[in-house]
DNA sequence: TATCTATATGCATAATAGTGCATATAGATA
DNA sequence: TATCTATATGCACTATTATGCATATAGATA
């Protein structure tokens, strides 16, 4: 079931707990220590970001691991894509950037509150 | 004063005015008859993407004019790059395009508009 | 001036969403 | 078996949000 990518993004809590989970599978009890919130409500916004398709989740004994799923940031990626023309007026300024990014290959790993 | 980006874009009428925006600076009225909404509705949502920073506003005698600002679009663009680690096997294919395009001469560079 | 058109806003309402508490479920361990 | 740990869910409550109606405001035009 497809909940609505832009509205699972919309809450700040989850985006709090998406950011979280950039540095790789994570339980829920580590989840709840940088929420804020009661596990009870970490444990809906999960549901809600399993929904949207944001995130996976794996068990381990009687813990569950969520990770983040590709899909619906490429989807974004997508919708943000018929905006470039807003901002972008040449391909020459993203290749370069990616150039840069070539030669610095360890640039973003895990990093970033 | 700057309202949450991604909330404005929670809303899926609000969305499908952004994207009626795409085509160029338009009227209200114009944005009415797309949104399904009553106008006073419209008008709200209107508020709600300038205070996101989504639109601006040209009086035009009696009509208001709203078009796209690019600094959000550039915004969420930002938030979304630490996230394209998470497909980026797509994207080094995208890069490689890239490099060989701006090997070749035949590129077309230099197009600013 | 009065009046028409286009857009914004106050108010009430209904629907939605985030939250905590208590409890249920599932797996581990004694 | 009983019990402990980790996570999910039912329930009630509150806050927020989207909406329409009526009206206000602003500009145009007679």
């Amino acid at each position: 079931m497809h909940i609505d990518t832009f509205q699972a993004l919309a809450d700040p809590t989850r985006r709090r707990i998406v950011e979280a989970l950039r540095r790789g599978e994570t339980e829920v009890g580590a989840l709840v220590d940088q929420a804020g919130i009661h596990q009870s409500g970490v444990s809906r916004h999960l549901r809600i970001l399993n929904d949207a398709g944001f995130v996976s989740v794996r068990p381990d004994g009687q813990r569950r691991l969520y990770s983040l799923r590709p899909e619906p940031f490429r989807e974004l990626d997508a919708w943000l894509a018929a905006y470039r023309g807003l901002w972008e007026r040449r391909f020459d300024r993203f290749a370069a950037a990616l150039e840069k990014r070539r030669q610095s290959p360890n640039t973003q790993r895990g990093r970033r509150t």
